[in-house]
Order: structure tokens, then sequence, then C-alpha cells
DNA sequence: TATTGTTATACTCTATAACTATA
DNA sequence: TATAGTTATAGAGTATAACAATA
């Protein structure tokens, strides 16, 4: 008889249940600096692409507009964000990164390493190399940011 | 000078992301079937532990009683769970995994294996397989379905 | 009085639709 | 008339609180 291979051994089953409480730790962690996930998702965005209209964030980030209103509402009362009116088109509002808006992200890439070696201290350090560099080419081919 | 390690280069942020990706994806699909991801986590739990009261799976699955109720809800109207009256303690629901549930669940897992191989199509099959050791491990150490 | 399940309610996240200003 | 941003509203998912039945 044949045994059909179980849903918890896929990759899709650990990349998802993994991924959600990866998340949900993050999340706490960056709630001190008054962060969201999908602040950071902009900061990130911000820095790899230079300054963006918010249009053109909502469409990179894969949301609707009107949610990017709402980051980049928190992201300006933060500091780390700046809004400045296009000249040539004045519709839009160009998104730039401040160097306080670098230095919070930075802040949370170091609690993201922070987290990433507490998450994996059970693999050996080529397991978790393999891990990363496997992770990093998924990333790409998917059009996440490198 | 010292540079920053980036953020989309470490395993946290390229687990969530991925994660978050790959779960919409996967929702997409089992939409065809009746069922929501929680779902499919609560029919993993009873195939792996046997029959479980409501309490003990909100528990094992860390939500809320009152989501399990729902959840149980939608199951049992789709023929996938039973839920038996514990005779020794009557405020006990036991809720079972019914042949229909089973066979449903060995769809999911069918559609998560064909996921996977769409997914992961860009690495090759020793990636493949360290990044599914990798993720297995992790999901052992963090007390996920095995 | 404590516990299991259920129902009522509320909160978070995000989308869609309506609206304003500019083109 | 079309587009960028904003505001208003709605839906999905989930939690907390109130309640009912049983212990």
């Amino acid at each position: 008889m044949t045994s059909i291979d179980p849903l918890p051994s896929s990759t899709s089953f650990r990349l998802g249940t993994l991924g959600a409480l990866v998340t949900a730790r993050f999340t706490d962690r960056i709630e001190a600096f008054g962060l969201k996930p999908k602040d950071v998702g902009l900061l990130t965005l911000l820095r790899a692409g230079g300054p963006l209209s918010q249009l053109e964030a909502a469409r990179a980030m894969g949301v609707a507009p009107s949610l990017v209103v709402t980051v980049a509402d928190r992201l300006e009362a933060l500091g780390a964000v700046r809004r400045l009116r296009d000249p040539g088109d004045r519709r839009r509002q160009q998104l730039t990164l401040t160097d306080q808006g670098g230095a919070l992200l930075d802040r949370c890439a170091a609690t993201a390493h922070d987290l990433d070696a507490e998450f994996t201290a059970g693999l050996s350090e080529p397991e978790r190399t393999a891990l990363n560099t496997a992770l990093g080419r998924l990333a790409a081919d998917h059009g996440l940011p490198a």
C-alpha cells in the first residue's frame, strides 16, 4: 500500500508555521520602537529603492494605497520618513528615509539578527548557513527584498 | 568603518516574508476544499494526537477556546470531525477525526507538496533537502507539529 | 466554586469605496 | 476626465468577556 507524505513534513507547512512564529516574536520586539511589521517593510523598501511616491510604495509592497497612508503617517510622526510634495506633480508625495529612520531600521536589523541566533540555536553552523542561503534564493526568486 | 548586516538578509526576515507568501498561496488552494488554515491545523493535530477535547486543542494550537468552537463547527459541517460528549465528564466535547476528515487532510498534504515543488523550483535538489531538514529541526525545537 | 464550551462583543489588520486636490 | 492621496466604511481573523451547563 502507498502512504501519503504527511502535511507537517512539507516545506510549505513548515515555512508557514515557522514564519508566523518568528513574525510574532519580531512584532513583539519592534513594538518597543513604536513600529509594526509593515512599517519595517516600508523602511526597508525606502532604503533599498530611494525615494518613492506612496503609490509606488503600495505597488512594491503589494498592499492597498490607503494602507501606505497609515504606515507613512506613523513613520512621519516618529521622524523616520519625510513627505515631500513633488514640485513637478503636486499630487505626489515623495517618501524619503531620514537619518533617524535609517538608525531605526538599523536597530530593527540588529533585533532580527539577535532573534536569528536564538531561533536557530538548535542548528549547526553549516545548517544555519545552508538554511539562510536557500531562503535568500527563494526570496530573490519570488521578488522579495534581497 | 563597521557596516550593519542588513535586515533583509536575516533568517527571521526571510522566514517571515516567505512564510506569509506561501501561506497566502496555500490558503487560496484549500479554499476549494472549504477549509481555512486553522482548520488544517486542527485536522493535523487530531491525526497526530488522537481525540482531544476542545480545550486541549486550543492549548495545543495556541489559540483562544472560542476560536476552536468556530473551527470545529466548520469541520463538523464538512463531516471532517465528530464531536462526542465525554460520558465521564459531560462538559467535555471530544473531537475525533473522521475517515472523511482524514481524506481531506490527505488532499491538503498533496496540495502542500505540489506547492513545495513550484515554490522551490529554483533550488537544486540538495538545497531543497537541506532547507526542509533545517526547517524540520526548527519546527521540532519550537514545538510545532513534526 | 471551578471548569468546559458557547455566545456576545471588541480589537487589529487590511481592503474597497467615496472624496479632494491636482493634472 | 484621470490620477495621487486621503478618509470612510467594511470584512476577515482572532481575542476577551459574559453566560450556560456540568462538575
